[in-house]
DNA sequence: ACCTGATAGTTTCATTTGTAACCAAGTTGC
DNA sequence: GCAACTTGGTTACAAATGAAACTATCAGGT
């Protein structure tokens, strides 16, 4: 399905009632108004909830998996092991999600926690074989997909995309309302 | 917080147990390894969710208002009357969201509704004066926000930006895992 | 008119999520 | 050596979410 159209599309609603949607103004400060379609924190939420979903879907129904136990194979297939806090800090999720995912993961013998015995408040996580394994089979499904999104990108605006999303991701850690 | 630095950052977990976490390549077919600080639908949630938040709050706490029920008012801030079912299409939520945050705005009197006379089913939507109100303040504080977030960017790279989204966006829709 | 099926919107219920409170282990200062 | 504080992680509770069931209205065929 297409959703670029319109936002307003066919149907116009208030023909019973004799008035027609007009657009109405309501500009900002600077004359320039306000369009939800072309606000940039709308359409990137757009954007970004539409991948998510269709990476959760695909997890669920292949893997029983969510996004935040995804996300924690993820690290852990490359950094083992790990504490629960460094997942935070490598997933930027917050500790009780990845509390949770930890959880699941367990119960489902994707990982293994061993205590650390240095610091035994500390939990050491790793894959288990079996969690291997499935990391091996989710890679590069995920890595393919990524690339299947960027296919009509020229190496030029992949860069730049690259680019665009790091400064952003930037600006918004130090910009307030 | 400048949350950019490397995903496993300072403290090295395994100390205890005596094996540093050590990189595990686990590539895909083709050879590219999965980082999930590099991966493209990671990368943007993450900066979704930023922005989203930071907006989130800033309405929360100024004018009681959901992101839902501030791109409900977005949008009849535009076009009004509207029914649900537009609001639906015109916000890319489902029915149930936009059922909620109407009631929502219902109940605080920033929007009116009317059933459609032509068609009973329908209820059309409109922003009251004090929903057009807050919406004037809203406007103005929401684009001052996405200009200061992409104040670094030259025009050619706004450009770009939007020019990526969208076609992102378009690719999204199409694309499965 | 009346039955069937579609459409508009709401409600219900189960799951997810996030904030805050919590416990347990470690560290610091006296 | 012990009170006070910090840190790592889990639990509890409340709010947000979404799929599916439901109500009400309309439209079409007989």
């Amino acid at each position: 399905m297409s959703e670029s159209a319109s936002p307003i599309s066919g149907n116009s609603p208030g023909s019973g009632t004799g008035s027609a949607p007009r657009p109405n103004p309501a500009r900002g400060e600077d004359g320039k108004s306000l369009r939800l379609e072309r606000f940039l924190p709308y359409r990137l939420s757009i954007l970004a909830n539409r991948i998510s979903s269709t990476l959760a879907r695909a997890y669920a129904e292949t893997f029983d998996l969510t996004i935040p136990e995804w996300r924690v194979m993820a690290v852990l297939g490359r950094f083992a092991p790990l504490t629960a806090n460094a997942i935070c800090e490598a997933t930027q999720m917050d500790k009780v999600t990845v509390s949770r995912a930890v959880q699941r993961l367990e119960r489902a013998r994707r990982i293994e926690r061993t205590t650390d015995a240095a610091d035994r408040r500390r939990v050491l996580l790793r894959l288990s074989a079996d969690g291997l394994d499935v990391y091996g089979r989710i890679a590069p499904l995920a890595l393919d997909y990524e690339e299947r999104l960027i296919a009509e990108l020229t190496p030029e605006e992949r860069d730049a995309l690259v680019l665009l999303i790091d400064r952003l991701t930037d600006m918004a850690a130090r910009t307030e309302v």
